[in-house]
DNA sequence: CCGGTTCTTTGATCCATATCAAGCAATGGC
DNA sequence: GCCATTGCTTGATATGGATCAAAGAACCGG
């Protein structure tokens, strides 16, 4: 690793006595988020101005056109992102999980609400504080950057998906999907932990809960995935998860 | 305008033989796009690495999978990003206008391939001499990253659109974005030129050529639009179509 | 361990939009 | 200015997924 990690260097545990100021430090996602650009003094300067947080199943975070007065970085657990028309109807626009951030805001206000599915984790950057750490450390403006390129970009695949995709291929790309997050967070890419609910799955996919419980069983029919305990998903058959994905 | 425009400001023509260096400085779309970060001399490092290049209808100006070795500005027409299916499916992520830029690229490829509807005209940058700049210029960089982050919010609401929207929501929709970017590109908010035809439109909003076909003659039989030459619609009800578009 | 609540699955039916099929109108090359 | 091509509209029919309904299955608080 490029980064340098004194404490882990010489072998020694971080002494919390001594490190009072980096919660940061033992943060088990750094590697994963906006942290990553930063080393370990600048770190110090992030763990001044970051805030821990926990939040329980359904508890709203912030909500569509709050003051965005704040940035958020998922540390453990599941989130979920939603817009919501006047009339109830919902689009989940995204999952997070440990080393995703949110809270990015145009004209002041967030664009979207954020719950918890799980419980919950959270580091708040106070976005005033952040702006100018931004300024003092370019590296943490690139990697803010490209992170926000890769939403783009993956919230392109997600248009592609909800308009174009028949509700088979859907729920393969979503699965797959939740596999290759999983590995890079470190952990293992089957059986996949799928933490939101049937009506959640819906709400990303543009279905219905009753759609989206018949092609699950449609797969598991198919012997393409078998459900296991505890909101766990094993993918049998990857390859032809991934043909139908594509659409195959 | 706070930025300065020496020319400008004391009446006389820019010389083309004087400013052979500043195709930028005319440039009629610079106060919307990345370049309106920089001033009237930063520009210069700018218009050293640009090239100018115009795109004829349907031709491709650069596809998905592409080694992404530049970013670029829209200056005039009208340019659409779409991405493909292995069996032709297509989803149109964005149709671009004057000011604005494309071309982020995750894991050194671009994500989506652009096409030209109009005749357009487009600034090339390098994507070295870009990064380099970014480096020198952090103001630039912010830049880029707010217009990153206003495409995130607009794929945002796109993915509602997609997902849980009807075909007279999204017609709706289409419609009063397309107004409202025309204001901000300081053209009239009505009547709106439409340059893309039924089949984009289609696979703009996840629908076929028939029914948006079927949708405008609805909206239109409604007397909520009219149909006017050359590619523009005349908006007749705007409150009628912000509550279609709204779902109420 | 029990009863209530919530979530998931399955079934029957419906409907918004897709698909298939022409006819019609605009556009462009010669 | 005419024909060929392409794009747009309209009509008839089909269908994937929504909706309505209800029976299991998992979960939870006491």
């Amino acid at each position: 690793m490029s980064v340098s990690r004194p404490f882990a260097a010489d072998n020694r545990q971080p002494d919390p006595a001594v490190q009072p100021m980096h919660p940061c430090g033992a943060c088990p996602v750094r590697s994963l988020s906006i942290c990553a650009a930063l080393d370990y003094h600048e770190l110090d300067h992030l763990a001044e101005i970051v805030i821990a947080k926990n939040h329980q199943p359904h508890q709203t975070i912030f909500a569509e056109g709050d003051e965005a007065t704040d940035l958020f970085n998922v540390t453990g657990g599941t989130v979920m992102l939603y817009k919501l028309l006047a009339d109830g109807r919902r689009q989940i626009t995204g999952f997070l999980f440990g080393g995703d951030f949110m809270g990015l805001s145009v004209g002041g206000v967030y664009a979207y609400s954020a719950e918890a599915i799980t419980p919950v984790s959270i580091c708040r950057f106070p976005r005033k504080r952040m702006e100018q750490m931004l300024d003092d450390f370019p590296k943490m403006q690139r990697r803010l950057f490209s992170m926000a390129s890769n939403e783009l970009a993956s919230a392109q695949d997600q248009m592609l998906l909800l308009g174009r995709k028949t509700a088979k291929e859907k729920l393969a790309s979503f699965l797959l999907n939740l596999s290759r997050r999983a590995v890079r967070r470190g952990q293992p890419d089957n059986p996949i932990t799928v933490p939101m609910g049937r009506a959640d799955i819906g709400d990303y996919l543009g279905l219905t809960t009753e759609t989206v419980s018949r092609t699950v069983t449609q797969l598991k029919t198919a012997s393409i995935i078998r459900l296991l305990d505890g909101h766990k998903i094993q993918i049998v058959d990857r390859e032809a998860l991934e043909d139908i994905a594509e659409g195959l």
